[in-house]
This record gives C-alpha cells, sequence and structure tokens, in this order.
DNA sequence: TGTACATCAGTGAACGCGCGTTCACTGATGTAC
DNA sequence: TGTACATCAGTGAACGCGCGTTCACTGATGTAC
C-alpha cells in the first residue's frame, strides 16, 4: 500500500481569511453579485458553511473586507495611471478612463463597493489620505492655477469623480457600440466623452456654447 | 341583523395589475429594493401569492412594468423642470438639478430602473423620441451653435448624462455635507458641482485651467 | 328575461430551494512544566 | 524530551425563514340562445 498521500487541503488552512476574500472574488466575477451568498463562498473556498463565522462576525462584514480590497486595487490602478500619463495636460483624462476601466474589468466588485457605500450612506475613509479620491484632487489641483479656492476644488473633485462613475455604469450599454466604434475603440469614446463634459460650465467657454 | 357590508375589495379587483404595480412602489419607497419580491406585493396589494401570475409572466415582468413607470416619471420631472426653467442659459443645469432630485426622492425605484437596464445592457428605448434622454440632447443642442457635429452632440449628451447619474448616486454620501452647508443648501451643492464639471475639457477653458 | 355554460381572475396549500446562522462536536496546534 | 491540557479552527447537522412558482380549485362575470 501506499504511504498516505499528504491532504493537500489539511484540517487548518492556514489563512481561510485570505481564501475566503480569494473565493468571494472569483465567485464574483464568475456568477455576478447575486450569487455572492456566504454558503457559496465557503464552497468555492472547501469549507463548511461554519467556518466562516470563525474569520467574520457575519456576511456582512466578508462583504466589508471584499469591498475594502476593491477600493485598495482602484486606488492602484488610478495611480498607475497617474503615473503613466504622457503629460500634465493628459493626466486627469487618463485617471478618468483608468477609472471606467477597472470598473468595466470588475464589474461585480465595483458594484460591492458601491453597496457598501450606499448601505452606510458614506464612501469610505479609505479614499481620502492617499486613495484614489485624493488622488484625483491632487491631480486637479496641479492643473489648476493658486486663485482656485478649496471650495472649487473640492467641486472640481466630486464633479470628475461623479463623471467617471456614471461613465462607468454605463460604458457597458449596447447604445454606445456605434459611437465607440465611429471614435475608434473604447479608449477613444471615453477620452472624447469626459472632454465633452464642458457644457455646463458657468463661464463662456464650453465647447459647445456660443452666446 | 345588518345587511353585508358591501366587501370593500371584491373578489374580482378590477385593476389589479396597477395595484400590483403601485404596491411595488409603496414597498420600494418604504422598505427598499431588497424587501421587493412577488409575495411581498401580492401581500401589500391584500391578494394571494398566486394572483400576480395572472397579470404578469413572473417577477421580472413586473419589476420591469415598475422601471417603465419609473422612467415615464423620470421624463416628465426633466419635462418640467425644462419648461420652467428661467431662462436658456440655465436650462441644462436645471434638467441636471431634476435629475438628481428625482433620485433622492425615489431611491429604491431609481435602483430598479437602472438594475433593469444592466440586465439587459441596454438603456430602455423609451429614453429616445421624447423620452429624458432626448431632452437633454435637444436641450444641449438649443444652447450650441450649428458648427457642432452629431457626434459632438452625442458625447455631449452622453457626458450630461452620466454626471448625472454619477451624482445621483453620490448625493447621500455624508462626506458631501460640509460642502452643502457651506453652499447654502442642496441646490446650490447640485448646481455648483455641475459647473465644475469643465476641468475635462480639451480645450483652455476649463475653470480650473491655466496653462 | 332566464338559463346554461365558457371563461376569467381569484384562492390557498404545497413544492423545493438556498439562505444565514447556531450548535455540539472534534481534530490540530501551542504551551507550561 | 514528553506529556497534560487549553485553545484554536475546523465539521456537519440542524434551525427557521422567505422566496418564486405550480396546482387543483372556485367564485364571479359575460355571452348565446
Amino acid at each position: 500500500m501506499n504511504k498516505p498521500v499528504p491532504d493537500p487541503r489539511p484540517y487548518h488552512h492556514g489563512d481561510l481569511s485570505r481564501a475566503l476574500v480569494d473565493a468571494a472574488r472569483r465567485i464574483l466575477e464568475t456568477q455576478g453579485p447575486t450569487a455572492l451568498s456566504l454558503r457559496a463562498v465557503a464552497r468555492e473556498a472547501g469549507v463548511s458553511p461554519a467556518a466562516p463565522y470563525h474569520h467574520f462576525k457575519d456576511k456582512d462584514q466578508l462583504l466589508e473586507a471584499v469591498a475594502h480590497e476593491g477600493w485598495t486595487a482602484l486606488d492602484a490602478a488610478l495611480a498607475k495611471a497617474r503615473a503613466e500619463a504622457k503629460n500634465a495636460r493628459d493626466r486627469l483624462t487618463s485617471i478618468g478612463v483608468a477609472y471606467v476601466c477597472f470598473a468595466r474589468d470588475n464589474p461585480a466588485l465595483y458594484r460591492v463597493m458601491y453597496d457598501g457605500a450606499r448601505n452606510k450612506d458614506s464612501l469610505p475613509e479609505q479614499l481620502k489620505d492617499d486613495g484614489a479620491y485624493c488622488q484625483v484632487r491632487n491631480t486637479i489641483a496641479a492643473q489648476s492655477d493658486d486663485t482656485v479656492t478649496d471650495i472649487d476644488l473640492e467641486l472640481a473633485t466630486i464633479a470628475a469623480w461623479c463623471a467617471g462613475h456614471g461613465l462607468a455604469e454605463m460604458i457597458g450599454f449596447k447604445q454606445f457600440e456605434p459611437l465607440k466604434q465611429a471614435l475608434g475603440g473604447e479608449q477613444a469614446f471615453l477620452r472624447a466623452v469626459f472632454e465633452h463634459l464642458g457644457m455646463f460650465a458657468k463661464y463662456d467657454h464650453g465647447v459647445l456654447q456660443t452666446d
């Protein structure tokens, strides 16, 4: 008889928290947010339905951990885009494109992130300091002159953030396909939309304004 | 003995489809989207759980009917704002504010509307023709000169729509409270955010741009 | 006008399902002596 | 170095729940003659 093969999954897992969050993300991206139950996560991680309770108080706490990872990944994606932008001029749009692409590539994760925020009526604190929100603000600040007030800066950051989020939620809609084609691809489409945001602006400098 | 009081809810309801959609909206606004089950709707309408199946093929079809009503209500809200705007200059922003206020006042309905759209990867056809989307486009067209191309117009409409949607999803976040206060209320805040959208614009006329 | 009958729009009980969570348990690990 | 024991991190069965949907049914309505 052979010696017993060492069990590939020993009784004590080693790092089940990690494995559970990973399993959750796998489920999110393969089956979508509605399939994300605690039991499904345990199943995916190869563990009994009760096991997660040694690591998370309840389902919400696991979801929070998943969302937290999502925001961190978003931070990183924006930082990368910011660093790689060809020139200062282009930096903000590059960040915007990166934001939308993150949402497009991780739609279910993105959903969980905002569901969590909405449940608390609050964006995560993570975004401040060196987080994604702060990166956007710093980038806008860097391309502004020094007459700009703190309030203007805050408003512009919010405006950029909302535009990015809105576009992130719309990017998948079929109606935009022809336009994407006409402009030569999704990236070009995204840049073009961002560049057309000025139509609300209060001074007479909007692309489309004449009076 | 008294004569039997006429049953306030007779065996045949009369217009149960209507009553079910109304019940659904009541549940949405009092208990939120997660409470919206077919059984809950039937309960709220005072009818057995099987009754809805005489009027809707399944739960999805009821949700679709609810969403449809939502889009129609949004159309109306935007049309009203457009008609009441003080001047042409202000028209687009007024529509934007009306859009966000609609979402703020009907958060659960708004959610169901976009959930339906996302499930089909498509905005409802309703929005074209005289719908909300078309109203935005027409308003932008009216404030543009005639050198503007169809593509620019389409891009500007998408940009405005995304900005409105993004802001609609953010408006409830606690982080913005101080700024709302500082600016003198929610309406002022909304207008200010819309007016700061120009920071992506590709020509050098952004409020915050200097180079 | 009355009656037979088809059709429509409800009822209420039942189905199977997956869920979140709890419980008593047990195997594995770490530590004190 | 061994051993007793506390603690940790799993198991698997069970709980009650609400869900979407189906089914055979029945009461109400409309219509043909």
